[in-house]
DNA sequence: GTAGAGCTGG
DNA sequence: CCAGCTCTAC
C-alpha cells in the first residue's frame, strides 16, 4: 500500500502534472492540499478515469483538501471544529485505516494573527485526533504542516527560526501534536539532512536547494511497524509549472 | 504580395495560434493589433525564426500594435499626435509601400467619453494620413477600426446602430477618413453580406454567426488597382483559445 | 468570455 | 514567483 501527500497549489492549474505523476508513481492513496477549488469544482471525473475514487472538501479559492484512493473510501468527514470552516482537513476510512489530509495554516510572521491561529489549530487538531482515534489504532495523518520537524529538515535553521516554518513556538506545537502517538514516516527509513518537500518560489529556492520539509506523513505505531519505505519524490519538479511542494510517499506492508 | 491584419487580443496568449496560422497562410505582411505587450516584451525571436522581421509599439498591457514582414521594414514610426500615447498606430515602409497598422479606440456606448475620443481619433488619423502621404501614393492602412463600413457588415444593423460598431456618428467618421482616397479591399472582390471578422465572446456570437466586419484593409487607388483577391480567414477560429477577431487578407499584384 | 491590472497570500 | 480575487475593458 503506497500512501502519498502533495500540496498541489491549485488543482485546476496542476491537474496535468498530477495525472502524469499518478500514472508514473501509482500511489494507492493520495492526500492533497491547497486544491483551491470548491468541492463542486473538484475534478472527480478525470481522476476517476485514472482509477481513483475521491473525496474533496473546498469552500472557495483558498485552501481545500482531498483524498484520492484506489480502494473504496468510507465515512468521509469534512472539516473539524478547530478549523473555522477553512477547508483544512478531510478524513476518511480506507482499508480499515483512518486517513487524514490536513493543511495547517501558516502565518506570514510570528507576530501575525494568523500565526496565533496556527498554534491554536495544532492544539485543536490534537484534541480532535484524541476524540476520534486511539494511538493504538491504524491512523495516517498526511499533509502540509507548515513546520519542519527538525533542524536537519531546514536549509538554514538559524534564519528559519526567526520566521515561519521552524519557529520554536510552532515547532513545539507540532511536537505536542505528534507526541499523542505519531511517527514521522520518512525518519523511519532516511536520516539524511536536506530532504526538502517545499521551496520558496520567490527566492528561487529549488534552484539553490534552499527548502524545508514541511510536508509529512505521520503514522500511529501499528502502521509505523508495517512501514517498509519512505521518500520524497522530486520527479514532478521536472514538469512544466511545478507546484512549490513536491509529493512525499510511504509504503505500508 | 499577401497582406493581412489580425487583432490577436494578447500576443502572449495567442503566440501559438499566430505561429500556426503564419505557417499555414504564409502572409508577406501582417498588421497586428491588441498585442498587449510593451515593445520590449514583443516576441521578436520566435517570429524571426519563422522568417518575419517585426516592428512593434506597445506601452503597457493595453492596446499595442505591430507589423510583421518577410520583406525588409524601413523607417518605422511609432504612434502619431492624435493617439495620446496609447500605442494605437505603427507605420513603416515596405517594398515601397507605406504600411499602417491601426487599432481605433472603441468606447462602451455612444454616451461614453471614450466614444468621443474615438471620433476625435478618426479626425486626427485623417489629418495624419494627409500630412504623410498622398492618395496617389502606394499606401495600406489595416487594422481594427471598431466600426463596420456598411449595413451588410453587421449581423443586426438596427441593434448595432444604437450601440457601438455601427452608430451613425462613428460610421460617418470612418467615411470621412476613407473619403481621403481609400478603398475597402474586401469589397473589391466580395459583395456578400455577413462576412464578419469579430464576434462577441460574451454572447457566444461566433457560434450564432452574430458578428461585425470591424477589421479592414484599406488601399489607395494605385494598390486597389493591383488587388487581385481579398478574404476573411476563419481558420484560426478552429484552434484552441481563439481571439475574438479573425485575420483579414488581401493580395496585391 | 477572455485578458490585463493591481491586490493579497504563500 | 505563482496562485487566487476583484476590477476594468471590450
Amino acid at each position: 500500500m503506497r500512501i502519498a501527500s502533495w500540496n498541489v497549489n491549485s488543482i485546476k492549474v496542476r491537474l496535468p502534472q498530477l495525472t502524469e505523476w499518478l500514472k508514473r508513481a501509482e500511489p494507492d492513496i493520495v492526500c492533497l492540499q491547497e486544491t483551491k477549488v470548491t468541492t463542486e469544482d473538484f475534478p472527480f471525473d478525470p481522476l476517476g478515469e485514472l482509477g481513483y475514487e475521491a473525496v474533496a472538501y473546498g469552500t472557495g479559492g483558498y485552501n481545500g483538501v482531498a483524498i484520492l484512493s484506489k480502494f473504496p473510501i468510507n465515512e468521509p468527514v469534512e472539516g473539524f471544529t478547530g478549523e473555522e470552516g477553512h477547508a483544512r482537513l478531510i478524513e476518511a476510512s480506507i482499508e480499515g485505516m483512518q486517513v487524514f489530509s490536513v493543511y495547517v495554516p501558516n502565518g506570514a510572521s510570528p507576530e501575525d494573527e494568523k500565526f496565533k491561529y496556527k498554534l491554536r489549530f495544532f492544539k485543536a487538531l490534537r484534541q480532535h485526533l484524541a476524540s476520534v482515534a486511539k494511538p493504538t489504532s491504524e491512523l495516517v495523518i498526511a499533509g502540509d504542516f507548515n513546520v519542519a520537524p527538525e533542524e536537519r529538515d531546514v536549509w538554514n535553521p538559524k534564519i528559519a527560526a526567526k520566521y515561519v516554518g521552524f519557529h520554536p513556538l510552532e515547532h513545539a506545537a507540532l511536537k505536542e501534536l505528534t507526541s499523542w502517538g505519531l511517527k514521522d514516516s520518512l525518519r523511519l527509513h532516511d536520516q539524511r539532512a536536506g530532504q526538502y518537500s517545499w521551496w520558496d518560489y520567490r527566492t528561487l529556492g529549488f534552484q539553490k536547494d534552499e527548502g524545508m520539509r514541511i510536508d509529512q506523513i505521520w503514522l500511529t505505531e501499528p502502521l509505523a511497524k508495517r512501514c517498509t519505505a519512505a521518500s520524497i519524490d522530486l520527479w514532478p519538479r521536472r514538469l512544466e509549472k511545478p507546484s512549490d511542494h513536491t509529493p512525499v510517499i510511504c509504503e505500508i506492508d
